[in-house]
RNA sequence: GGUCCUGUGGUGCAGUUUGGAGUGCACGCCGCCCUGUCAAGGCGGAGGCCGCGGGUUCAAAUCCCGUCAGGACCGCCA
C-alpha cells in the first residue's frame, strides 16, 4: 500500500500498468542508464520485459551512475502513467538496492534494438547476448510452440515419452553417428527416436517425444546442427499416411496458436506475422510435382530424379502460395529408393511410398509417413538389403507380437523457428549450437 | 569431402586494387555539459604487435608463401 504499512510485493515489469499508484518492488538487470542534467532514466530488464525507472534524487542518481550495465538490483517505487513513458507507464520515487554488481561493461551491447555483433561473437558470449530482448524473444516463441504442440497432442490422447539417447547401434542409414565409450563397449548417440517411438505405439498407440538427436555429419551449413531438437510423433491404427498428415496439420496449427496465445508480446517485438495454417493443407504427389515443374519452368530431366532439389522445393513453395494461397504444401509419395527401410510402400504403386514431406515457405520442415507394421515385411526388407537381423532383434520383437498400421513424423524445432523468424542461420535460433567447430559455450 | 570469401583499438566496419608515419567512421568506455530521455544529445579524452610466422622492398595493414581462426555455397539432411 502507498502508506508503506504492508511490504511492497514483487511484480514483473510487464505488470506495471496493473499497479498504478501502488508501492511495488521490481527486480532485474540494468539494461540502460540515461543521465540528463536534472533527471536519470534507468531501464530495468527482468525475465519478461523492460521498465523505465525515473530518478530525480541526486544521491540516488550518483549511486546508480556507479553501476555498469547488467548490474542486478531491486527497486521499490510507484508505477505512474505518463504519456512520455515508453509503454505509457513508468516507475517513480524509486529506492534502489544493489544485488550483484557487474564489474565492467558487458561484452555485448544489449541496448541497441538489434545486436550488431557478428554471430560467432554473439555465440561465444551467449550467456550475455541471449539476454537481449530480441534474442530471447525467439526462444520464448520456441517455448510457446512446444506448449502449443503439447496442448494439441495431449488433448488427442497422445502420451509424451522419453527414450534413450545412448543406443547400441546406428539406426538410420546415411547420417553419421557419434561413437562413445560405454563402459568399455561401443555405444552411439541416438540419431533419432524412430525405433523407440514405433515400439511405444504398441504400448500407448499414440506417443510423442521432444528431445535431442545427434548427427555427426561433417557438413557445416546455415541449416545444420550436430545436435538439434526433434519433435517426434507416432500413432497407430491409421489407414495410411493421410491420417498422419492430418495430425501434422493439427500440430503445426497448435504451435502457431501457442505462439499467438503465449507470446503475443514477443511477436510484436519481432514484428512477426504468424503463418496461416489452412484447414486442409494442399498436397501434391511427388511425380505430379516433378511433371508440374517440368511443364511450368521448362526445366528438363526432373521427372525420374529420386528427390527434389532445394530449388524445386522453393519453386513448389511459391506455387502453393500462388495456386492455393498456402504457406504449407505436402509433397506425398516419395520414391521408395530414397526412403528408410521401415517406410511403407504405396499399395497401388510400389515404387512410390506412403510418405510425405511438408514444405513450409519453400523449405523442407517435416518428414513422415506410414511405416511397415508386419514382422515378415521387416525381415524381408532387411534381408533384401543384406542386413544382419541380430542388431534389430529388440526392435523387431515389437512387430512379431502385433503392431497395428502406424506412422508418424518429425519436425526440426530449430529449423521451424529459423523459418518463422526468417533467420539467416539456424544458429540464431539455437541457444548453444553444436556444430563441427563449436563445442562451447 | 569440394569451391570461394574474410581476419584492422572491447565491438561493427572503411582503408589493401596502385606499398610511403596506425589514417578514418559508428557503437561501447572515461570526463565535462545538457528539464523527460526512448539506440538520448553536445564537447573532449583514453584505447592498436593491422590474426600469427616467414619472404620481397629503402619502406608492408597493403605484394608473395605458409599457418591458424571465422564465414558462405555445393552434396546430404530436419
Amino acid at each position: 500500500m502507498a502508506d508503506g504499512s504492508v511490504p511492497a510485493m514483487r511484480i514483473w515489469s510487464t505488470q506495471l500498468h496493473e499497479h498504478v499508484g501502488e508501492r511495488v518492488v521490481l527486480r532485474g538487470w540494468m539494461l540502460n542508464h540515461r543521465a540528463l542534467s536534472k533527471v536519470d532514466f534507468v531501464i530495468l530488464r527482468d525475465g519478461r520485459g523492460v521498465c523505465q525507472v525515473v530518478v530525480n534524487d541526486d544521491a540516488t542518481r550518483a549511486a546508480v551512475a556507479q553501476w555498469h550495465d547488467e548490474t542486478v538490483f531491486e527497486v521499490e517505487g510507484t508505477p505512474k502513467e505518463s504519456r512520455q513513458a515508453p509503454g505509457g507507464v513508468e516507475l517513480v520515487d524509486p529506492v534502489f538496492r544493489e544485488i550483484a554488481r557487474s564489474p565492467e561493461p558487458p561484452p555485448v551491447n544489449l541496448r541497441v534494438p538489434e545486436p550488431r555483433e557478428q554471430l560467432p561473437y554473439l555465440l561465444d558470449h551467449a550467456a550475455v547476448s541471449l539476454r537481449h530482448p530480441r534474442r530471447r524473444a525467439v526462444f520464448r516463441l520456441g517455448a510457446a510452440s512446444l506448449a502449443g504442440m503439447r496442448a494439441v497432442l495431449d488433448a488427442d490422447g497422445f502420451v509424451e515419452i522419453q527414450t534413450p539417447k545412448i543406443v547400441a547401434s546406428a539406426t538410420e542409414t546415411g547420417a553419421n553417428v557419434f561413437r562413445i565409450d560405454y563402459f568399455g563397449r561401443p555405444g552411439y548417440l541416438a540419431q533419432s527416436p524412430q525405433f523407440y517411438k514405433q515400439m511405444m505405439v504398441g504400448v500407448f498407440e499414440r506417443v510423442y517425444e521432444i528431445g535431442p538427436v545427434f548427427r555427426a555429419e561433417p557438413h557445416d551449413t546455415v541449416r545444420h546442427l550436430a545436435e538439434y531438437v526433434s519433435l517426434d510423433v507416432e500413432l497407430g491404427f491409421i489407414e495410411d499416411h493421410f491420417d498422419v498428415m492430418r495430425v501434422v496439420r493439427r500440430v503445426v496449427a497448435g504451435m502457431v496458436d501457442g505462439m499467438r496465445e503465449r507470446a503475443a508480446r514477443e511477436l510484436a517485438l519481432l514484428d512477426l506475422a504468424l503463418p496461416e495454417v489452412p484447414d486442409e493443407i494442399p498436397h501434391v504427389h511427388f511425380r505430379d510435382a516433378q511433371e508440374l515443374i517440368e511443364r511450368e519452368t521448362g526445366e528438363r530431366g526432373v521427372v525420374g530424379e529420386p528427390d527434389l532439389a532445394p530449388a524445386h522445393e522453393r519453386w513448389l513453395g511459391e506455387w502453393a502460395r500462388r495456386e492455393h494461397g498456402s504457406d504449407f504444401l505436402f509433397v506425398v509419395g516419395y520414391p521408395m529408393a530414397k526412403r528408410p527401410f521401415y517406410t511403407h510402400p504405396d499399395p497401388d504403386r510400389p515404387e512410390f511410398s506412403n510418405s510425405f514431406d511438408l514444405v513450409y515457405r519453400g523449405l523442407e520442415l517435416v518428414t513422415g509417413g506410414q511405416r511397415l507394421h508386419r514382422y515378415e515385411d521387416y525381415v524381408r526388407v532387411l534381408t533384401d538389403a543384406g542386413q544382419d537381423l541380430e542388431p534389430y532383434e529388440s526392435y523387431l520383437e515389437a512387430f512379431r507380437f502385433g503392431m497395428p498400421p502406424h506412422g508418424g513424423f518429425a519436425i526440426g524445432w530449430e529449423r521451424w523457428l529459423a523459418r518463422l523468424v526468417e533467420a539467416q542461420n539456424i544458429r540464431e535460433t539455437t541457444l548453444f549450437p553444436r556444430d563441427v567447430n563449436r563445442l562451447r559455450p
